[in-house]
RNA sequence: GGCGCGGUAGCUAAGUGGUAAAGCAUCGGUCUGCAAAACCGAUAUGCGGCGGUUCGAUUCCGCCCCGCGCCUCCA
């Protein structure tokens, strides 16, 4: 079984040939710095975390590259806004960024260019451009010259004629043809610039990806992606610089994730309908959210609400709790078959824990079907959960195979997925914390009136011991009296 | 208007040319002094509608309806 991506560029499944394995060159378009990120940002990065923790399981040797767009209108509008310089702005939020993704678990990429740190390269990436043939200057200006480009709207799959009929293209009196675009931005006042052969100015968006990617992973990129909002224009424009430029193809694997919604709208700042990261990650666990963010094929589209992040959590808790059931392993090497004699009870676990790493390998080799992957851990915790209720699931040699089993795939999934690692009891500590806080109940309060419970079942008070358990109710407490006489709780 | 994606149980969501994974919710049961916790079990004769191909289609083809995305800064 290969591993096969779904090619933005052909519009079908292919099988995964980097140009040079086992290297893997993988560039992905980071965030503009201006503002604080929301959850669509942090599904692309998990999106594209979970690629490359995969990859990387496969044996591949990646080298990750996700850049920060540090020059740009937005940020010097605020800049300009707060009387701060430029600079501060783009580090507060890379610095939120870096914080927010680090939170939810997400590898840190090898290289994490900035557009101001490359300017040289931009400017190295015009000047072929222009000796080519392919852009020119107007005024301090520089745009590329669309017309130039034969395969433009290849990604996008739009034609010049029809692009040249929209009449929402901004006409720029500076443009040779609407459909040009900015190279090279002429200074204006208040506004950071840097010198260039066409006087000070600062780079148009699109060409510090071009120049960054190829700076750091040659060409051709083997894997290159971003939200799907970024197909056209800047994608196609950064295919038309970068290949303008050098001749050659510029990647050979397009990825593309699908949109966060709210209500079956695209998550954006401009709709004003986004949910901060930060944000989330104070009501929700790291590891709910990203469960969450996988929990649809990463080119659909993903509806966000409290409801959906809510049942997340109740699956993920579903997991942890047959897991903190089964309990771990004292001591002793992991036997590499399990014992002869099966009890019935264990077979179809057994079974299915022995053939889990090659449906794993299956699901995500099939263009990383994330749903799948869930779906098969739940048929696991199901079996997992028939045996435990036996008479025999807590003994024997079985036993302690289905444990060491059970925590080698937990070890697996975690480096892969960063999922269903956690240890069991801290996870429903985690879980208790942020339903505790959300409901600004006391941790000792409810420690308290459960101790005054128990007191009077003790003493068979069972009005009293009803009325506080009413009174827990109401507090958001669910609990459950273990046989030994002490009390789990949970907090909803 | 152009291009593209999608419509599977109450909600979310995989999937296959031969008869529908999983999660949440709901109901039933086990456990419990009781218990909305935990566990087990049940729940789509059906996969937007209408035709067609086929021995057989939810899965392929055509048309239609509906939702969404991109075409402008956007992960």
């Amino acid at each position: 079984m290969t591993l096969r991506l779904y090619n933005t560029l052909t519009r079908c499944k292919e099988p995964f040939a980097p140009q040079r394995p086992p290297k893997v060159g993988i560039y992905v378009c980071g965030v503009t710095v201006w503002d604080s990120t929301h959850l669509g940002h942090a599904r692309a990065a998990i999106v594209f975390d979970t690629i490359v923790r995969y990859l990387r399981h496969r044996g591949f040797q990646v080298t990750y590259v996700k850049n920060y767009t540090d020059v740009d209108d937005k940020i010097i509008r605020r800049a300009n806004q707060d009387g701060v310089p430029w600079t501060a702005v783009a580090e507060k939020y890379i610095a939120e960024y870096s914080r927010d993704m680090e939170r939810l678990g997400t590898v840190k990429p090898d290289v994490e260019p900035r557009a101001s740190a490359h300017i040289g390269d931009m400017i190295a990436m015009i000047e072929t451009l222009m000796a080519r043939g392919l852009a020119y200057e107007t005024q301090g200006d520089v745009f590329y010259a669309v017309r130039t480009c034969a395969d433009y709207g290849q990604l996008s799959g739009k034609k010049i004629e029809e692009l040249a009929v929209g009449a929402r293209v901004e006409a720029n009196e500076a443009k040779r043809d609407p459909l040009d675009f900015a190279l090279w931005k002429r200074a204006k006042p208040d506004e950071p610039s840097w010198p260039s052969p066409w006087g000070p100015g600062r780079p148009g968006w699109h060409i510090e990806c071009s120049a960054m990617s190829t700076k750091y992973l040659g060409q051709p990129i083997d894997i290159h992606g971003g939200g799907r909002d970024l197909i056209f224009p800047h994608h196609e424009n950064e295919i038309a610089q970068a290949e303008g430029a050098s001749g050659t193809p510029f990647v050979r694997c397009w990825m593309h994730n699908g949109s966060l919604t709210i209500d079956s709208e695209k998550m954006s700042k401009s709709l004003g309908n986004y949910f901060r990261t930060s944000e989330a990650l104070q009501q929700y666990d790291a590891e709910v959210i990203r469960y969450f963010l996988l929990s649809s094929h990463y080119r659909s589209p993903l509806d966000f609400s409290t409801m959906a992040l809510t049942d997340m959590g109740r699956a993920v808790t579903r997991f942890y709790d047959a897991t903190g059931r089964l309990g771990q392993a004292t001591a002793g090497a992991f036997p590499a078959a399990p014992p002869k004699t099966l009890p019935d009870e264990a077979r179809p676990l057994v079974r299915r824990l022995q053939t889990f790493h090659e449906e794993l390998h299956e699901a995500l080799d099939d263009d990383l079907n994330t749903p799948k992957v869930f779906g098969m851990m739940f048929e696991l915790v199901r079996d997992l959960n028939r045996y435990l209720d036996t008479q025999h699931g807590r003994h024997g040699p079985i036993h302690h195979w289905i444990q060491m089993a059970w925590s080698t795939l937990r070890q697996q999934c975690h480096r892969i997925l960063g999922l269903f690692g956690s240890d069991a009891a801290d996870f429903r500590e985690r879980m208790k914390a942020m339903a505790l806080g959300k409901r600004g109940v006391d941790h000792a309060t409810v420690e308290q009136l459960i101790a005054q419970r128990n007191t009077a079942r003790r003493t068979k008070d069972f009005a009293t011991a009803d009325q506080i358990r009413d009174q827990l109710t109401a507090m958001g407490v669910s609990f459950k009296d273990r046989a030994d006489g002490t009390t789990e709780w949970h907090v909803e």
